[in-house]
DNA sequence: ATTCCCTCCTGCGCGC
DNA sequence: TGCGCGCAGGAGGGAA
């Protein structure tokens, strides 16, 4: 499932429900996800309060006083509101219950995570997992200017750039096929042979794409659902995502599927030079 | 340094 | 109707 809109219309979904809230309960059905769960989980957030709820690329943070949850939805993974004691189906694995409200952690796949970073261990921007992260797509700092600077000497793709976060984050293979169809760019050029006025429509692209999902509540083809169990709809905006063979919806031409970096790309070869 | 390739896991759609 | 296969939103890690 979730790309940056996806985790994004999770926190806003989870915000209202948990922060300022006290943590009455934990439980874990089973030993981790991608990784192991933090050992002492129950210590360290049972009793205390969440400060706020945050988000740094797909990870979704809640903050506590003395550190913060980083849990990660993988490729299947949904957090939903619900009444504490709902009974658990088979892929619910963590329940944070917050009185009479409870977090609940699904993930089929299980290729999501929830790790913890104590204030101890320094600032959380620090953390392994977070540290090499590019700048939010959302944010000021995410330019044309940054994306120019950031792909000199690059010569990958640029879809594959995209996917890699290292420039910028949260961008997945959904929003980095649609966001380079609206910039009208190939997704197999070289990203250190694109042009300044080229990275000025793709971020521009990529800001509203991401935005425009965001409101739309995400993007739901199997399984995400938000915080209130209702699946996104931004899927019906696809312009090339999963429409190989069809016709492009700007100038009727057909749009192509290829690989790359063992992902699939979907692009319109008039639209997209 | 990059880049490729594999891996974690379940579920679904497709072709036979 | 059943079964096997390939593929899927992410992304760390090891090898080359």
């Amino acid at each position: 499932m979730p790309e940056l809109p996806e985790v994004e219309v999770t926190r806003l979904g989870i915000h209202p429900y948990i922060e300022g809230r006290k943590v009455t309960g934990l439980i874990l059905r089973r030993d981790g996800l991608r990784w192991p769960f933090p050992a002492n989980l129950q210590q360290l957030i049972v009793g205390q309060t969440v400060v706020s709820t945050g988000r740094r690329g797909k990870y979704l943070l809640l903050h506590f006083s003395h550190g913060s949850l980083l849990i990660h939805l993988g490729m299947s993974g949904n957090l939903r509101i619900m009444p504490p004691h709902t009974p658990a189906q088979k892929h619910d694995h963590v329940d944070i219950v917050l009185g009479d409200q409870m977090l609940r952690l699904t993930d089929p796949r299980r290729f999501g995570a929830v790790l913890w970073h104590d204030h101890a261990d320094g600032a959380l921007e620090e953390h392994l997992l977070l540290r090499k992260l590019g700048v939010e797509p959302l944010s000021d700092r995410f330019t044309d200017d940054l994306m120019f600077q950031q792909t000199r000497q690059r010569s990958a793709p640029i879809k594959q750039v995209l996917l890699a976060g290292d420039v910028v984050v949260g961008v997945g293979n959904i929003y980095a096929c649609e966001s380079l169809f609206r910039a009208g760019i190939n997704p197999k050029i070289a990203a250190d042979r694109i042009s300044r006025k080229r990275y000025q429509v793709l971020s521009v692209a990529i800001r509203q794409i991401l935005a425009e999902a965001i409101k739309q509540g995400g993007s739901t083809l199997k399984d995400f659902v938000g915080a209130d169990g209702k699946t996104g709809y931004f899927q019906q905006s696809y312009f090339v995502y999963d429409r190989a063979g069809e016709a492009c919806r700007v100038c009727q031409g057909t749009i192509r599927h290829i690989t790359q970096g063992q992902r699939s790309s979907f692009y319109c070869v008039n639209c997209q030079k």
